[in-house]
DNA sequence: AAGAAACAGTACTGAATTAGTCTGCTTTTA
DNA sequence: TAAAAGCAGACTAATTCAGTACTGTTTCTT
């Protein structure tokens, strides 16, 4: 499967639950690693990186805590994914990075990665975090046009 | 990053080469391995994967090998992936096997993965083995930094 | 009919990555 | 000034993955 590692799994948690309890002040570490069941360092630690890539506002000392740097309608998951995981890429051949792979002369794949890479970077961009953020509610998702397109319909390929 | 393994990294590579040299009658996969430059064990098994999934045909004595299973325009690169890496899903939660989850109960996020899941699938079910196979040849075109952009979907969200 | 070439399948090992923990430091306010 | 909260990096344990080896099965050729 692609992997989304669980850290990323447990920042975009994270992250919702910010937006759903956004009338709060501030967040702390041990309220948010309470409220979403997972161990207090490791939310620390992710808070700290999200804080760092411009995804949240911290406030140190005794009232501190984080907050929504910015509106949830703006902010693209792929953001807290590219923020949590690194750079995006799908296979190493398709960062940007020369000499990873070994095929590379001969390999013909590699500008196609890079198209794979972006065929999911921008469909993942057009999800807004204030979409993961009201479950049941997203039913569709904007097209490269902005239109409105059914999440149900989108499906192609078969299901395994 | 969102990760693609490599062995399924080789296996899109195997499947273009098959594709690009199939003016042969078969494929051996030794062959293959060769031309490829990866080890001839790992490639025999990938072919083996690829063909228990429907994407090969397989011609087995002195003078077996593999051909292509369908023409190239027909096969989408998530079954490719799909076979490779096992049922589609980006993360624990959002395969269909219940109680993987400690969190399950709770999680309010479980449906939108599947939807951040979905998003990912459908936008790759668009593109096909033909289309990776002729370099150069996709629709795509290159933006201001020289980053492949597929003209299909206008690339939100920033490069990064 | 026998042997060679090629596919089929399984099991094991070593390496790389990742998740998670621990420890100590800095900042801020009551 | 002490306590609460964030900041930072190092370290460890566990999991996953790639690669290899070995054995079996099929089919063609001589």
């Amino acid at each position: 499967m692609i992997r989304l590692g669980k850290l990323t799994d447990y920042g975009l948690l994270l992250m919702c639950q910010v937006v759903r309890t956004r009338s709060r002040k501030n967040h702390t570490a041990r309220e948010l690693a309470k409220e979403c069941h997972l161990p207090m360092p490791t939310v620390s630690k992710l808070l700290r990186i999200l804080h760092q890539n411009g995804l949240l506002a911290s406030q140190r000392g005794i009232k501190g805590g984080y907050v929504l740097a910015r509106d949830p309608e703006l902010i693209p998951i792929t953001e807290i994914i590219s923020a949590l995981e690194g750079p995006f890429a799908l296979t190493e051949c398709s960062s940007d990075v020369a000499g990873l792979c070994d095929l590379e002369p001969s390999c013909p794949l590699k500008e196609n990665q890079r198209v794979i890479n972006q065929v999911v970077r921008s469909a993942l961009a057009r999800v807004m975090l204030s979409d993961l953020a009201r479950p049941m509610q997203l039913t569709a998702i904007r097209d490269g046009k902005g239109n409105l397109v059914p999440i149900t319909g989108a499906a192609i390929g078969r299901t395994q």
